[in-house]
DNA sequence: AAAAGTAGGATCGTAGGACAACTCTTGTCA
DNA sequence: TGACAAGAGTTGTCCTACGATCCTACTTTT
């Protein structure tokens, strides 16, 4: 007998298959800012037909991470200052209001679990890990909500801004910065979490969360004035 | 010359067109809660490939009105308390997040105007009118936020609810009610927003929505009472 | 008669070819 | 230098085809 996972790994379709691909090749890098998703090459490059190819861009037009420009095709979205903005005011709205929530013990429970799971990445000093970590524990802050349709918003979130850590090429230089205080600023918000003290949590979430951002935003004005002048 | 307004209007792709029709077909119940959406049939009906008619599809799913199930097909969503639950709670929180926020005057504008529609929909007494003058009003609320990514997550919220209103039945039941005091609701929420009474303008809302939330819910569940008897 | 099995039709998933419409680049000409 | 035209490349859309899968109704087995 087939056991369910076995089902579960054969129901997905080729143009999921390929939304999720290309999102990881965005993410990753490989495709870059402002690139253009070729259907040909691309489907060729997969093994696939150009329908199944183009079923899985209109899927991943969803994540933001890439944008259909009538007979231009599709193009790997450029980041801007305003997008960042937005991105990170979003952000910020949705996890301060989570902390506020009294927490279920699942959903805190799945908080413990990604906090410990920093820990150990930290100790680990490799920046992949400590990255997807550290996403993830935010992903279970926002858990909290209890909210199926805002933990998928947050994912599609989450993608973005590993986007805009590649293109930045920010976590190398921040994750592995041994001055980032990390864990103790991640240890401050499950402390407040855990004593019930939300307006705390939600002030330490905030000055987090606004740290990342000028961080990042620095970076990206840094970006955009080198190649305004190139 | 061609206007700028030429252009976009050629500007939609079918796919695109395709996704809008079928959504409007969906929330006003032409296709019903759990109907399939045969790829043939419906390509043929709107003068279509079935390429571009499933193109169309994909971009729907992200509505979550409709759901592929791999083999199967689309599906129109069935309507659940738990997925009603969620939805409100979701309204919830971008609502009195939004008129928690200091307002820019532009989108404080945005909000007297759709106020403004709102009390002359109510004049004319016309059912579909009110509706669309309400959602109006309240996506005028989460602009408040002034957030590109928030304001489009909450048309799709809107989007849903259209549904779940078209589905039970609600609107004619309710917006039409002339105890139900829409106006009256509506015009406590913008003075207190006006004197930014934010505290109290949260409260409105959270009772508003509840209210609307409470009744929506009551209906459901006879609905689901009787089906589980048929 | 109920459960199990099976055959056939309908529908989906995907491939691949075709071609008009459109964009982009390049080279020509004023 | 700038306008314009030709050509190559790419997208938008349609069509046909066919194996895989689902669904239904009929047949066989217990």
């Amino acid at each position: 007998m087939s056991t369910p996972t076995d089902i579960s790994l054969q129901r997905r379709s080729t143009a999921e298959v390929v939304s999720d691909t290309l999102m990881r090749l965005i993410v990753e890098g490989e495709l870059k800012a402002g690139a253009p998703l070729r259907e040909s090459s691309l489907a060729t490059r997969l093994g696939i037909s150009r329908n199944s190819l183009r079923e899985g861009i209109r899927l991943l037009e969803q994540s933001r991470l890439v944008k259909y420009e009538v007979h231009r095709g599709a193009v790997v979205s450029t980041p801007t200052l305003k997008d960042l903005d937005d991105l990170y005011r979003t952000r910020l709205m949705l996890e301060t209001m989570a902390v506020q929530e009294i927490p279920s013990p699942e959903a805190l429970e799945e908080v413990e679990r990604t906090f410990e799971q920093l820990k150990e990445s930290v100790e680990s000093k490799e920046v992949e890990p400590i990255v997807n970590a550290d996403l993830a524990f935010h992903h279970a802050i926002v858990g909290l909500l209890e909210s199926e349709r805002l933990s998928a918003f947050y994912e599609q979130i989450s993608k973005e801004m590993i986007f805009y850590f590649t293109v930045l090429s920010y976590a190398d230089e921040e994750y592995a910065n041994p001055d980032e205080p990390i864990l103790a600023r991640h240890t401050e918000i499950v402390e407040a979490i855990r004593r019930g003290r939300r307006a705390e949590a939600s002030e330490l979430v905030t000055a987090h969360i606004m740290a990342n951002f000028a961080r990042l935003k620095e970076i990206l004005q840094e970006r955009l004035e080198e190649s305004e002048t190139t």
